[in-house]
DNA sequence: CGCACCACCACATAAAGATGCTGTGCGGTT
DNA sequence: AACCGCACAGCATCTTTATGTGGTGGTGCG
């Protein structure tokens, strides 16, 4: 098995020495180009021994910051795979650095086996991410907690059943009589009848009303 | 420090077995529901000595499957953080869990030590992964590589110029008219204009089949 | 001049929306 | 058993909107 060409991008002298210097000593990788910037990464790139697979990249960086770096460097090394290792935790660097192409993301106070057996990962084909990106991460897929919102009622404190109320969502979610028959699974002359029930206990004549009623309740 | 009470949603009894008898052992742990589906499982809360902070599912399960189980569980027990453990690693079930709330997923190959580690990261706010899954989650956040398409030509390779192909792309993107129109800033009698060109160009005669020739483009 | 883009008018057809009316079946209540 | 509320469905009719087609004209640019 060859070792894993890694390139390095930290510009903190210390943190780069430590990196480099735990990174030689493991057999399975190779430190193929430790620099302190992005540009120095691309200027670097030619004389390297040869290409990086995996590049560890700092976020905070003098000149291109880390996330900028990412599509340069994708320009120059399509294949290779950007690990991002920065004190941020913010949900916005992390996913300005995944949508820009990371494909993982890691705190700096990683410890380096740790670290190690996340690159491991990545060579893999995983995505390592710390616990608070991934928890990011995750809660971006997930739909917010949706205040409760009372349905709405006629002027005479008229109520809506259940399936009413469905139609109501339906007209709001923008969607026709047709598509409404078949999110609900009935005919279209149902959603007819019950749009007319509707409209005569909000006391309202149309669609537009509805929509009307409904962004004056969101406020 | 008190143990995170744990609950255990699965149905294959040597699996189960082996988790229960693992998480009972650590000190960290404590089983306080362990069965093999979600219907029992919201059948024996009640009786539970206390209720999970944690409840680690399978997916295929008898009756309701782990993900539909989701929200049922939250429901019940809105502060939870169910971690799915399943054989499945397709992302359409990845991202079915996630968006129904659960705050990770891992492989059932996972070995006992890492699943407590993963245990202890969701409990501390983490939300683990393993590698596979974690790869679509990322992905799921950087543009496709698009593949370059040609534009439509007709059958005796009339070329579109490139508002025309716009008010294609507005057809392909399902939009009416008035709704191109006010995409690209024009008048829907320009847009008319404009369908009559391409029509004439493509030799169609509906948006239908503009439809039907982008989709015989796509393959 | 030719082309691309933009706009308007007129008319016809198809589809979507609105309203009136009627009927059936089911579950719950009195 | 009768009644009521709810859900579902169909028919009829009318109105409004979207789509398609024919024709015409104006402006700017190469």
């Amino acid at each position: 098995m060859s070792a894993l060409p890694i390139a390095l991008i930290e510009d903190q002298p210390l943190i780069r020495e430590t990196l480099h210097g735990y990174l030689c000593e493991q057999p399975e990788f190779r430190c193929v180009l430790t620099v302190a910037s992005v540009e120095e990464f691309l200027a670097g790139l030619t004389s390297a021994p040869e290409p990086p697979a995996l590049v560890l990249s700092d976020i905070g960086l003098p000149g291109l910051s880390g996330i900028a770096g990412i599509p340069l460097i994708k320009a120059r090394l399509p294949a290779v795979d950007i690990l991002m290792l920065s004190v941020y935790t913010d949900a916005e660097r992390v996913f300005q650095a995944i949508c820009a192409g990371a494909v993982g993301y890691l705190v700096k106070s990683t410890p380096l086996e740790q670290l190690k057996e996340h690159l491991l990962q990545v060579a893999a084909g995983g995505s390592p991410m710390s616990p608070a990106v991934a928890r990011h991460v995750i809660r971006s897929f997930q739909a917010p907690v949706v205040a409760v919102v009372a349905p709405l009622t006629g002027p005479k404190g008229e109520q809506l059943t259940p399936r009413e109320q469905e139609i109501v969502q339906g007209i709001e979610d923008g969607l026709s009589y047709k598509l409404i028959a078949d999110r609900m699974g009935i005919s279209v002359d149902t959603v007819r009848n019950f749009i007319r029930l509707v409209y005569r206990k909000l006391h309202v004549n149309s669609k537009g009303e509805i929509m009307a009623l409904a962004l004056k309740r969101r406020g």
